[in-house]
DNA sequence: CTCAACATGATTGTCGACATTTTTGTTGTC
DNA sequence: GACAACAAAAATGTCGACAATCATGTTGAG
């Protein structure tokens, strides 16, 4: 889990970037092998920077490496998928209880910036750029929120939110709608704490029954454990 | 944020646990500043090693590295480790919630055992293996709730305030008692709930009470940031 | 024909050397 | 004597080549 948005390593965060984009965009598929060598010929980098960069999404949950194995992308199961969740869930509320008890006023225009580029890449059919601003609004409330823990946890949860989201999706992707978003900025400039975490909690119950996680899809990858 | 304890790069997690418990143990105050190659020496492995490692204690949130000015040993203020504790309990409430609600008689033996080394290491006065003990027993709980979430996310809480609690300490290390632990298990056994959360919430507030938390020490690493 | 042992190819893991950046020390000028 | 520009030293960042490991294909004995 990279706390700092910016500090990492700058050059090995693009290819992350890239990665996680194809990801988003269902280019890469759960279970997708990452050979190294292939990665860096594509991004013109050099091994080592994809190593960087592979180390960095297994952090986030995005891909799974086995020692001497090589890199995947991750496929969460069902159960993992419902924890991930539950406890974001969990995390999302402390973060309203803080952002409401702390926030001045002078916040709420970014939230309803960031909103507005929400609605502009919805309206202009921008699947991916919909999903990453959908999270980042999420991490926009972490971050005035004002912990530096509650922002690196719920970067993590929705990392790994986004990819369970891409494997079990079952309707079309609205993937967290822009409106609900509004409801939730109208309720923190009214301070209304009961009805925010309300909301917000119908909101991730939404998106979360929006998944078809009825059967767990056994894909396993290292067929050892497939016979236990 | 590693999740698999051992599935991490092995050799060099035990260069990891060497600087950790160097820090546990107070050799290495907060600040130092940990050159690679110098670590390399005393470590007898390849500079890459020290860097994989570094890079480890820095997600793990030990060590902050400056790009291009080296790693160094966190220094966490006052209001980051209250923030610290202050999720730490929440994460705790979450896995003794999910503990009693699926644990079964069979683990519970586990966690006597481990009592009987935390009481063993308390004994003979070897604090390195009590503190280690006692944030092992925390994140034993965590294993068994079930939740690699909770498991990996309490990881990450337990080292940092292990390196608060080297900072911030005021009277002798009694880090976290056994005592209280073996009330822990009590509680669970008993299925009790409520009486586990709150022994649990007064555990930690116990732990946080004795820092002193009062004064930020604002020793800052980089000049540049000082002068602001 | 089956299976085990071996050889081959491909991929990851590791290390040492070089390039870049930062820091420290020096010199020279005003 | 103070300061700025420059030079040297040290530490970090990066890259390419080699070694170790795993998967696959082949061969040969039973």
């Amino acid at each position: 889990m990279y706390q700092s948005k910016e500090a990492m390593p700058g050059p090995a965060a693009e290819i992350c970037e890239r990665i996680w984009l194809s990801i988003a965009e269902r280019k890469l598929r759960p279970g997708t092998r990452l050979k190294e060598e292939q990665l860096a010929e594509v991004f013109e980098v050099s091994r080592a920077r994809v190593r960087q960069a592979l180390a960095m999404l297994e952090s986030d949950g995005l891909v799974t490496i086995l020692p001497n194995r090589g890199a995947f992308v991750s496929e969460p199961g069902v159960d993992e998928a419902r924890d991930v969740f539950h406890f974001r869930r969990q995390v999302e509320a402390r973060v309203m209880e803080r952002l409401i008890s702390s926030i001045d006023d002078a916040a709420i225009p970014q939230l309803e910036a960031h909103l507005a580029l929400e609605r502009e890449a919805d309206a202009r059919g921008d699947t991916t750029a919909t999903i990453r601003l959908s999270g980042g609004f999420h991490l926009l409330l972490a971050e005035l929120s004002g912990s530096t823990f509650l922002t690196a946890t719920l970067r993590d949860l929705i990392s790994r939110s986004s990819l369970i989201t891409t494997m079990y999706r079952r309707h079309s992707n609205h993937n967290c709608g822009p409106d609900e978003h509004a409801g939730l900025i109208a309720r923190i400039r009214a301070r209304d704490l009961h009805g925010a975490l309300q909301l917000m909690d119908d909101h991730l119950r939404h998106v979360e029954e929006d998944l078809d996680l009825t059967e767990d899809v056994p894909v396993v990858r290292d067929l050892r454990d497939a016979l236990v």
